[in-house]
DNA sequence: GTTAGCACTCACAACGCTAGAGTGCTAACA
DNA sequence: TGTTAGCACTCTAGCGTTGTGAGTGCTAAC
């Protein structure tokens, strides 16, 4: 039994049918709908056949089939239409990135609003993995005795700042020198390259001086070396509670509740290697998520870059029963817009 | 018809009892449950009273009866108790205080966090209000040709940045000496007195340096303005779902809906003249909340110092069959904690 | 290979019924 | 005059029954 193109037509047709309707697909419907010119007796036993393949599954025995995750996998990577995305949303997405360029934190929060409220879906972005991003600037400012703060910015205009504990003070006339010569140093590198080798190798370099600032200096690697710390901004969570998939109470707070675990989340965004991998787009449906309580929801993410970095991932999730196409659409023209006005002020 | 002695008892059981079971509760349990040494027929008559005074209500007529927001109001200012606070509860609190006091928002994200685990309600806490808290070090960071960074201080060690644009490049001696001067004169000072005044007299004494400096002195005034966008972080909005009132998803989601807007929740935790005031806890019940959508809802605020201002707003957000002296006794202790341990540090 | 026809299945809504909880009223009692 | 027992009444929630409609699979004819 091989799947034919009629089969191919008549799953199309059922997915987008139940995409719609969230109902399960008859095959009067079918018939009716979408004039393949066939009767609905020939798409029942082709539909038969389909189910025997794992591309459909009937929920009980008078009812019509709703698509498996198979059956997804199958849409997503043959049968998939992209929708053009709609210009007023380009233009929205332009205006939140010149805008709120200036602060990137804030242009990521602003866009994943943005997207979760065009795609009616839950979405997440992750920080930028500032490992990856390269040093512009640093600045050690004097606080009090006993602490002083260290400012450092990254490509992209990210700034940070964190305050170090040391055990003596240390004259602000030093402090400066200190910034000046690190600076110098390690300008134009990745965090992830600014490591304790390197930080022992300037010390040495450093002679007597290296040896009194010992503790600033380590202090000072090691909390580049943490400063990674991903986050991930989350938006438009309830929007799970309009699928009447997630009508259940219980379903739908068993989700809530692993969304609230940050590890998990951090996994869903991590870059991992997929089939679409080569257009920047991964889509994880139904049961290839890992978390238990993921099984009726589908992923689809992309990463973004700073620089010639991949420093972060956006994702969209939704009920299996998600609009793939217009998803995809939407995240790959986001992040295209994204990187070109990112580039553009980087060089500019 | 007067609010006798048994009155007052009676309502007390109904709001224990409801407050339990989130039932109607009937006049037989009363006088099965609380021994008042009358039978169930008195108290329906004493009930009949209630009703009509307009403390309690019946759903339909042949249900018990449950508290009206009139009922709990008298509650919580004259029948309430107050329970102990559990000490592993103090620990958790004074644990976190310790280990996060470095970093004054994960602190009270992270008491956020302990805050809705240990009540079970949702709560919320504004970030503090910078224009309360006094400028401890301001430093103006050169980042390229047409931006500089401010980096603020205040009392609490909140650590701020900014990027200024800049039309004309500034030497970064320049800038060192301008931070060196600023913060002479502005240290100490309350960030809602570095107002434009003051900057505009700062210019004047300053002569021609002060022209120069025009465009970044104008910049900074504004910024520091501005600075105080307050944040409000939220934690356990998915603990509304475990409440019966709120198994209609359709309530729970427009009361999801409403906990978006920023607005809102800035109304909800802003300060407000009330009868509790001067224990400094307010408590708002049911359709005294401005929000069409929190009328099921009530809300306990209490307000938490740094240094000697009122900074910020702590609130705890339930039904209005809310376990009010548990909310208060826990909130109370809380600030209590939180007051000592950040006045110890700033003194110490 | 396709289609019309038909018997069969099953979820779901509608309906009626019953049990149970709770009330209000009345009359008797202290 | 306040309290209580008794009783009729009300209303909800749960349960089983039934009917309907959507959809299927199978068979036989085209």
């Amino acid at each position: 039994m091989d799947l034919n193109e009629r089969k191919l037509k008549i799953l199309h047709a059922i997915i987008c049918d139940y995409l719609e309707t969230a109902e399960p697909v008859g095959s009067r419907t079918i018939s009716k709908k979408y004039n393949l010119g066939v009767s609905s007796a020939t798409i029942r036993n082709e539909m038969s056949d389909l189910e025997e393949l794992g591309f459909i599954i009937q929920p009980h025995t008078s009812a019509g089939r709703i698509p498996s995750d198979k059956g997804y996998r199958l849409y997503v990577e043959q049968l998939m239409e992209y929708p053009v995305v709609e210009m007023y949303q380009i233009q929205l997405v332009k205006q939140i990135i010149v805008e709120k360029i200036d602060k990137i934190e804030s242009m990521l929060q602003e866009i994943n609003k943005l997207l979760s409220m065009i795609t009616n879906y839950t979405t997440l972005i992750s920080s930028p993995r500032l490992h990856k991003t390269k040093l512009k600037h640093m600045q050690l400012i004097p606080l009090d005795e006993r602490s002083i703060i260290l400012v450092t910015v990254t490509d992209g205009n990210i700034v940070r700042n964190h305050i170090l504990n040391i055990t003596t003070p240390i004259p602000s006339q030093t402090l400066l020198r200190l910034s000046n010569m690190l600076n110098q140093r390690l300008q134009g590198l990745t965090l992830e390259q600014i490591n304790l080798p390197l930080i022992q190798s300037l010390k040495q370099q450093m002679g007597s001086h290296g040896l009194l600032l010992n503790d600033v200096l380590d202090v000072i690697a090691e909390t580049i070396q943490f400063v990674d710390e991903p986050e991930i901004y989350m938006s438009g969570a309830i929007n799970i509670l309009d699928f009447p998939e997630f009508n259940d109470v219980l379903k739908a707070k068993n989700l809530f509740h692993a969304l609230e675990e940050k590890d998990l989340l951090v996994t869903i965004l991590s870059p991992k290697p997929f089939k679409q991998q080569e257009q920047n787009i991964q889509i994880t449906i139904g049961n290839e998520n890992i978390a238990e309580e993921m099984k009726d929801c589908s992923v689809v993410t992309t990463n973004y870059r700073i620089g010639d970095q991949t420093v972060g991932t956006i994702g969209v999730l939704g009920p299996t029963r998600m609009d793939y196409g217009r998803v995809v659409s939407t995240l790959s023209h986001l992040v295209e817009y994204m990187d070109h006005i990112i580039k553009d002020l980087m060089d500019g």
